[in-house]
DNA sequence: ATCCTTAACGCAAAGCGGTTGCTTCTAGCG
DNA sequence: CGCTAGAAGCAACCGCTTTGCGTTAAGGAT
């Protein structure tokens, strides 16, 4: 969540960090993602931009960090009944979140202020939790499944890849087409 | 190469051009790439920051710009006579490459400084055009081959999604699983 | 319950990167 | 050879970023 440990978690750094969070939400519905200054921000949360740059130490930093909160699933992806109607209607879901173009700035955003890479892991394991999921629902019935390594290899990845690398011409179809190869690939 | 089209592409236009991708370069191994800043950059190359900001608009940009030429392949891939053994040494060298510490420096400069993605889309033809050389050589030998989209989709795809979302873990050995895995597919 | 330690925040000033209007130069062309 | 316009130089201004120091308060110990 926070890129420094948190010594004190109670209290008012807690108090410090919902507020400088909620200022980046708010704001980027007001003036723009690219109108965000740190010392703007400041001002929102009832801060000094010095708390800020110590506690965060860049706008990218923070910045991903409410990117990597706004990529958390908010639900469990949707039983159907099937292990092919469960994966397809999730892979659906998720390449229509992420390749909108909220989606890729969070994802950017993300990536983009992430020294250690932690946030970026944040993120697939988000993907991760939420395929494995559907791999245990599949399990519990009996199914023939892959493994959720395999998903996020040929699932995951593909989709990923083309809304970092080649922006454009991605759509539900291409998510479906994914998902029947890994389906087909099992047996 | 330049995000704003050039004009007037001979004359001083393309020494200044030239003068800064070599002062970004030197300074990148002199002293690291994290204190670079356009006034440094602009000293070193003998030109005033306003020109840089003018032409690039910000330094993010420009190490784009830098990142995609030092990604760009320096060869064809190696022929070794057969569509496995030159998919999976390409492979390899691929993930060693853009897996090592500079490669992941060079592929997020070259997504964070990307407005119009187009960038990202020249990185992402690089690795196309090889691979379309190994199946090109393949078909010539009259082997079968899987389509340039599906290595792509298994092979680049996962790795470079690892190399983002997943830093660590990353050998030779995931290389050839990926390669044997499309092959396998293909029949 | 109170004191002690120290992490975290506020404040303010200084440094410097980023921005912009204007001028000067020069490449390309009639 | 002169004209035109795009590109670079120059310089001043703005505001983000950094940093030292004093103050606050969270967490633990007595």
């Amino acid at each position: 969540m926070s890129p420094r440990p948190m010594a004190r978690p109670g209290g008012r750094s807690a108090r410090v960090q919902e507020a400088v969070h909620t200022a980046v939400r708010e704001l980027e519905s007001e003036v723009g993602r690219d109108a965000l200054t740190v010392p703007l921000v400041a001002a929102r949360a009832g801060v000094t931009p010095s708390t800020i740059y110590r506690r965060w130490g860049d706008l990218r930093e923070l910045l991903s960090d409410v990117a990597v909160e706004r990529l958390r699933p908010e639900a469990p992806p949707e039983n159907h009944g099937g292990l092919a109607s469960d994966l397809t209607v999730w892979a659906e879901h998720f390449l229509d979140e992420m390749a909108s173009p909220s989606g890729r700035a969070y994802i950017r955003d993300a990536l983009l202020g992430d020294p250690d890479g932690s946030n970026a892991g944040q993120c697939s394991a988000y993907a991760a939790d939420q395929v494995e999921v559907i791999l245990a629902r599949a399990a519990a019935r009996g199914e023939r499944a892959p493994e959720a390594e395999t998903v996020i290899d040929h699932v995951v990845a593909p989709m990923m890849y083309r809304i970092l690398f080649r922006p454009g011409g991605l759509d539900a179809a291409y998510a479906r087409h994914l998902v029947a190869g890994v389906l087909d690939a099992t047996g």
